[in-house]
DNA sequence: CAGTAACCTGACCGAGCGGTCAGGTTGGGC
DNA sequence: GCCCAACCTGACCGCTCGGTCAGGTTACTG
């Protein structure tokens, strides 16, 4: 659906839709997880049905690029952190607003937490916030503040498991996710000498490659 | 469907059929999560899907059970620890045990990690789950073993939480929880001396009463 | 201002879902 | 061995979903 330099730009009454669109989306997916509907997102753009399907050959390419522009957007944050001075705070703060997005999307919960969407795009993504967690790990632990075992890809995957934490309280007690990343942060840091008995997840991939058919 | 003591006790093929239905929806459950068709448990259990509503009114009533007896199971097994001579230990295998049902059961993650099912059976068996983990953390926390704010419900909800941090890579590196699970116990470990920062959830009940009509 | 390609619309489709029920089948009391 | 209530079956219903498309509309070009 991107226009290639050769073709005529998107007319003015498409690029609007296709905003409203994209912030209906948002809105819903946030709201309702992945399994918002078409036509619910379509209604809530004031626009039909058949227009989305205009814009995005699919619901998974619309799902794609509202969390491709959500994991961009935590990337640029991590990025900016990289060179802040004090590294442990730099890391924790990039693990708060972490949590606070997954907090507030339920469908980035479940893009994140589970190996479903096939975009490239999104993979590509989630790897490069691995990168720049590793960044950000990297330069704390250089500093000794936190523990030596602790990699990028765990702080990472620590964004899931601490927001799950807090999740089945979510309406009653928004912020509690706070106490959990503190607890959580505690073991990361160095004061904890026991080593982690698991190996660090190695591969290159944050999900699994080529889920089978199943589901 | 259960049979008052009045009347006659149910049929030996009935008896069968049920049998076979709840083995076989506990592993669809297990393997697709609460959205497992009930054709599928049919077919699995070798009987009509018409046979399905005949023990159990609708699909949220079998999947009630089904979770219900996990709850009770666990429930068991942290009363059986509750006597045990090292505290801290016996917390740890009261965590160890959860996190692997978690891992592999997928209904039960969102039965446990949303405030999804109404039934009440279910809601029961986790504030008892709740009152056995307060168990084991009181006689930890007595001995010192871990620090003094961690509560039971604390350590019901960091199951899901230590779940979901590895569940990404469940299928490439089914162990991993154990690596998260370690970093959290540490966490919760004496050693670590910052207070909290967010209450413990004190609420009654462990999941949130009444959600609105929306999904 | 005319012409056209891009765009929008909403009725429509097929698949899959939970749940129902008339009618055939069978276990077990007598 | 008879009989009937309990049980089982599978076609069927209504609904929602993602996705399609013929036909009407509109923003740009020249």
């Amino acid at each position: 659906m991107t226009n290639s330099p050769s073709t005529r730009p998107a007319r003015a009454d498409a690029v609007r839709n296709r905003r409203l669109l994209l912030d209906a989306a948002a809105d819903a997916f946030a709201e309702h997880g992945t399994e918002a509907s078409i036509a619910e997102i379509a209604q809530r753009a004031g626009i039909a049905k058949g227009t989305v399907f205009r814009h995005f050959a699919t619901k998974e390419d619309l799902l794609a690029a509202i969390m491709g522009q959500m994991i961009d957007d935590l990337v640029a944050m991590g990025t900016r952190l990289s060179d802040a001075e004090d590294p442990a705070a730099a890391l924790l703060e990039f693990m708060t607003t972490g949590v606070e997005v997954l907090a507030r999307d339920r469908a980035f919960c479940e893009v994140v937490g589970r190996p479903s969407l096939r975009d490239p795009g999104v993979r590509a993504g989630i790897d490069r916030l691995c990168e720049v967690a590793e960044t950000l790990t990297d330069r704390a632990r250089r500093r000794h503040a936190i523990r030596p075992d602790i990699t990028g890809r765990d702080v990472v995957l620590l964004l899931g498991g601490v927001h799950q934490t807090a999740a089945p309280l979510l309406t009653t007690e928004p912020e509690l996710w706070r106490r959990y990343l503190a607890l959580v942060f505690d073991g990361i840091r160095a004061d904890a000498t026991r080593p982690l008995p698991h190996p660090a997840p190695d591969m290159l991939r944050f999900v699994e490659t080529d889920p089978p058919p199943g589901a």
